[in-house]
DNA sequence: TGGATTGACCGTAACGGTTCAGAACCAATT
DNA sequence: AATTGGTTCTGAACCGTTACGGTCAATCCA
């Protein structure tokens, strides 16, 4: 298979048309609207293009002039390699793309360093619109979008006052979980949460950084769990909750011991991740504690490998959510479009969460 | 929070030259090369802008000018959403994009729907150059991709004259494989592969089949095969090979019942690929197999499942293919360049292979 | 037959920037 | 006093295309 000679760049449209003896507007018409033209002339005219080596209109002189680039941008907290990793931004990634598909608009992933705030690359992008998937109210990657004159959807958080949004319910997606565990009989618990700022805070979580946290997601999943254990009685001064700034199986299991290590009497660990919570398995398996006899954890999202383990946790729609948000962002023209959506969510019962063991279970066995 | 207040779309940079009285070069400048203005002029352009809510220079118009977009485009077989859920394609569009976001490029994904003969979106992405993995040889998109002015690397798939690419050496890679059941013993085995065509062909593959395969990757996989058992004297015709045009665990499994039915006889499943072989395992234990006792399977990638059950396969660097992808094409301009990339290919062991058990053995046990 | 319609094509004006070669000005040096 | 150098800003060309509003001749219809 051999590669067709390439010319280096001297063929225009309108150089095209200078060497047909016809108009540019008539070159434009053979490529675009075949039907403004007669046949044979449209035939000469993609001929001679051949034979120059004319590689058809320029795809950004056209966005220029027509005012769309074809393609729609995404937006993403971590680094761009992260998120194909992380399961549940893969499944977004996903139903994303496969709006795009569906609408033949490319995916545009926008290269951020989420260390360095570096905004260059948002304003770089030559794109219809953008996705943004969940970053934090003061993410200064989101306020370049949103300073741009194209629609915009985000996906889970931030809420922005006029910005379209899909997501869930988060609050009320754990509380129900919380019931269930209450129900069991769970008082004395512990969370594991993903990263609540920008800035690292590897460690336990005041009240006051819970409530403050930029992440709203985890902001508003938080405040679930502080309703309904607060329903029921429970303090939640007290209840110890560990952050962990990487979502990563590790990061899990090194937030799990570390909550485990100042309070042994936690029954359940609430964590507000599938990947978290996969990670507190492990370090429960660890310590010889037995899930879920000795201890209960649940985790949210309802990735695959959850869904294999039989971890309890909350399922979430992601890939309907990653094409909800670009059939909203594709559908921005039409004023009638909703401006947010809400999926539901599923409690998944799964296997890992029980009732607590008795103090007399504790020290005679079940 | 709240979004700023958004201005239909008056403001440009001429507009802005003109109400501060100064030229567009300058304008350009405050944004450009902060250098080429005193400090206090910078600041009321900028200050000026932020009251006309404009939003810095416009993307799409500054790429025509520049002839840079900025962009990587990324073409695939598949429908894009496919490319995130098979995890090679997965651990290649890692390292692509960590390459990307390295330099700083973004990573525009081209939407292709490969069942219809769309070209337009090829034309349509403003990218400064294309990866195109793994496509047939005859895929019109790629020659779409090659008639561009831009430089493009091929990833795995094909090999075409001049053009730069990156891959492993498929043949010798499975030739190895081979050579390793061939001295476990194993004379009588059975192949599952992938597509080899454009077109579907469920079912068994002829010898000038699997010779004109348009998919170079399978056809080089299957070349590597016959190499090797020709060597000691198999007849390459009689072995069975199974085509699946999909690829997924159940065309896996339901390939494996094909194959089995039609010869029960053979030793060893070779499966160009560890998603078939995912499914061939999971159709060995449907029908009572012990693997490696009874059957021996073995795969080629070596994504994480195929480690996670121990299954003997030919793990390839998919994610360093990615990122070497990225690098070869963003140092297009370097002529010093290497035009084509072989990576090393490694023998995992496993657990799945294992000399055949005799006749004897057959009857009696082992 | 004559007015209206249609088909085929064209000229001009954007689209919104970047770039490069200078101009204008001022201070410092020769 | 003339030269040099540096800073700051400008004018005009250019990037390659498509939208818009025509022109002009051929055809249609009653």
């Amino acid at each position: 298979m051999a590669r067709s000679t390439h010319v280096r760049r001297p063929a225009t449209l309108a150089s095209l048309a200078a060497e047909l003896g016809v108009s540019r507007t008539t070159v434009s018409n053979a490529y675009n609207r075949p039907d403004q033209l007669s046949p044979e002339l449209r035939r000469r005219v993609l001929e001679t293009a051949r034979r120059l080596g004319y590689p058809g209109p320029d795809p950004v002189a056209r966005s220029l002039r027509t005012r769309k680039a074809g393609a729609v941008g995404l937006l993403l907290t971590e680094n761009l390699s992260y998120a194909f990793r992380d399961p549940a931004a893969l499944g977004f990634l996903e139903g994303l793309a496969l709006a795009c598909e569906g609408a033949g608009q490319g995916l545009h992933l926008v290269p951020v360093n989420p260390e360095r705030e570096d905004v260059a690359a948002v304003h770089r992008a030559g794109v219809d619109g953008f996705v943004v998937y969940s970053v934090p109210d003061d993410d200064p990657h989101l306020a370049a979008v949103l300073s741009r004159p194209v629609p915009t959807v985000v996906a889970d958080q931030p809420h922005v006052e006029g910005v379209d949004r899909v997501g869930i319910d988060d609050r009320a997606a754990i509380t129900a979980l919380a019931k269930r565990l209450i129900s069991l009989g769970h008082r004395r618990v512990g969370v594991l949460c993903m990263r609540l700022t920008r800035d690292r805070n590897d460690g336990f979580v005041t009240t006051e950084r819970a409530e403050t946290a930029t992440f709203h997601v985890q902001r508003a999943r938080l405040a679930g769990l502080t309703d309904a254990f607060g329903a029921v009685g429970v303090d939640w001064g007290r209840v110890p909750v560990v952050e962990r700034f990487d979502h990563s199986i590790a990061s899990g299991a090194s937030a799990a011991a570390q909550l485990l290590d100042a309070d042994p009497h936690v029954t359940a660990l609430i964590c507000t991740s599938d990947i978290l919570a996969l990670g507190a398995l492990a370090e429960a398996r660890r310590r010889g504690l037995r899930v879920p006899q000795d201890l209960t954890v649940t985790g949210f999202d309802g990735i695959a490998d959850a869904d294999r383990v039989g971890l309890t946790t909350v399922r979430q729609p992601v890939l309907e959510k990653g094409r909800a948000a670009g059939k909203l962002l594709l559908a921005s023209v039409d004023p009638t479009r909703p401006r947010e959506i809400t999926l539901n969510t599923e409690l998944v019962p799964g296997s890992t969460a029980a009732p607590p063991r008795t103090a007399e279970e504790r020290w005679f066995g079940p």
